[in-house]
DNA sequence: CCGTCAATGTACAGCGCTAGAAAGATGTTT
DNA sequence: AAACATCTTTCTAGCGCTGTACATTGACGG
């Protein structure tokens, strides 16, 4: 099985490498009859050219890695899709790496691990820091997603949280909501979104003369519906009294719906719920859930215009792209009546 | 921002480049003294291997590609997880290419796509048959999953589909069900696993003397939760009458229990469900799914395990492995009384 | 005090492909 | 028919790293 090369198809064509190269790329300027021949033996030998070695020669690799925290959080799955959507689209290919939160495996992704193998790479972190990333910052080019850092001469693509949160806490304040809580802050999360989340729902409050209530800011412990659910059933148990929830994430909306159903509370009658990212989960639920929606393939292909811009050569400082974002009303907290 | 090369080091150190290259590879037969010179090279001037030219140089690329239908559908964001972890353990990294079940893009995974990029390719296939995949085979080491086709010569992992639906069947037959509905066979699917999937709940129907009725094998026209719904929500208006559901796919059985419980039924008490691929929805449904539950962190070892074997040379027959499934049993199908 | 053998280190030929310079072929013009 | 312009095709030097074959060194026994 050995494979077949360049050079083997030359020397059956009778004609030069490059004569084979430029047949292969679909270079003009090969006669006709001789591009005929050549393509018999490229058929003839199942010749198919070696990426590694091309990629040595060009420079170019054709490939981006895209590194989030988790494959198979619903939010990150689908963006995914729409990146290597796009990547194929632009004629790239994704390598996915998977950081798990880990700053480790986060600082990885922007240190040696990547070297020669990716013209870029998107990335959203979650617990490094601005600094750290331009600190390590490789050369290679580089756009963040998310909230979490934004150093100054790294391109960004975010949605504007603040406004999101203060649609979704306004949605609720239409329909009468008055004690309207706030779920999840998360101990370990040092990343930007959840404050800017918290920041919009509180100006939402303030603007609409509520009194902001500590109590009714829930937290929970990890990134997971169970975490969601726990977070409201101990919000219940203490006797904490809501009538409406804005949740920073679809997960934790999910939980919470679940805990208000386990308590015999009804959705949205007695507590109306918003929920974040309009994962497709949020179709699903019962009741459906509303969801803050961002425009994950308008997020893609920001990305990738800002990433192909840095491999074509701009050097600049970082450009910071705002995505616009939606609110799809569902069942959990309809439309005021 | 040029590259440093190991030449540069080498330089710098006043080496050889060989001398570089083994003090990167931790290679025995370096003095201590000299290592340490080199090392203080190398961070002098932020070298970084080029992977490419290793890779040229090698032969080894150390990257397996993931084929998949498609990256956000839950059950294959989960493998794909425990396919990405399962690399990281092994020394590997995971390009993903999604197919979106187009013939064309599946035959582009198995033809000039993955040529010299790749070590091995772990491909889950949908519409390709056998005969196509024994065709294209390019000599990349390949493991296939799923049920959509199994030619002789390729390596093969899958759960035993008929003996799940038949756990699944009994589980609900044991429960008193007897109109037991199979949710849903999908005109453009042509693969084995629906129709396995149908072979043991049929087998569980008989074996327990109970009739087979046409109208209780719910067509579905794609896989979406919303297909699911309506196929049920359609046999709901149609009259026909169940008091069980085994359901091919945990998405169906959301759109199920949505069209269920829309329709006044109540689950479990009117009709039972079984779901297919435990993804996390089937915890965080209400009710919570019962789902026939493939061990997926089995499926990507027993891939890996096998890949690595064509990799180091193996040449012989297809292996199949068959990896072990569980019942997860939860609220929409509880235990017999 | 020399020959021998490990232990270290060097030199260099590839890996397969690309791209630009140079050469060859063909056709056109005067 | 010579001179020139225009296509085609060949030649060849890398891309950066690895692994083999070979050179050097120093230690040690005879």
């Amino acid at each position: 099985m050995a494979r077949v090369r360049l050079i083997d198809v030359a020397e059956l064509a009778g004609v030069s490498m490059k004569t084979v190269s430029n047949v292969v790329h679909n270079y003009p300027h090969v006669a006709p009859a001789l591009r005929e021949k050549v393509q018999a033996a490229i058929d003839q030998l199942g010749y198919r050219p070696n990426l590694t070695a091309r990629r040595l020669a060009t420079g170019r690799t054709g490939m981006i890695a895209l590194a989030i925290p988790e494959i198979d959080h619903p939010y990150f799955s689908e963006l995914s899709r729409h990146i290597a959507e796009e990547a194929t689209r632009r004629g790239y290919r994704v390598i996915i790496e998977q950081t798990l939160s880990d700053p480790v495996a986060e600082r990885a992704v922007l240190s040696d691990r990547e070297a020669g193998l990716v013209d870029g790479v998107i990335f959203h972190p979650v617990r490094m820091e601005s600094l750290d990333i331009a600190k390590l910052d490789p050369g290679t080019p580089l756009v963040l997603l998310g909230e979490a850092a934004m150093p100054v001469m790294t391109d960004h693509v975010m949605i504007d949280n603040i406004s999101a949160a203060l649609d979704a806490t306004r949605h609720l304040l239409a329909r009468g909501c008055r004690r309207i809580a706030f779920l999840g802050v998360i101990a370990a999360d040092i990343t930007g979104s959840t404050n800017q989340r918290l920041l919009g729902y509180q100006q939402g409050l303030l603007e609409a003369g509520v009194q902001l209530d500590p109590e009714l800011v829930f937290t929970a412990l990890e990134f997971t519906a169970e975490a969601g659910l726990r977070s409201v059933a101990e919000a219940i148990e203490r006797g904490v009294c809501f009538d409406g929830v804005v949740s920073r994430d679809d997960r934790f909306a999910i939980g919470a719906l679940k805990a208000l159903h386990d308590s015999g509370r009804s959705v949205p009658a007695d507590v109306a719920v918003v929920g974040w990212d309009n994962t497709f989960l949020a179709a699903y639920t019962s009741p459906t859930l509303t969801s803050v929606a961002p425009r994950k393939t308008a997020i893609a292909a920001a990305a990738f215009d800002l990433l192909e811009e840095r491999i074509a050569g701009y050097r600049g400082v970082g450009r910071h792209r705002i995505v616009g974002h939606s609110l799809e009303v569902r069942e959990s907290a309809p439309f005021a009546p």
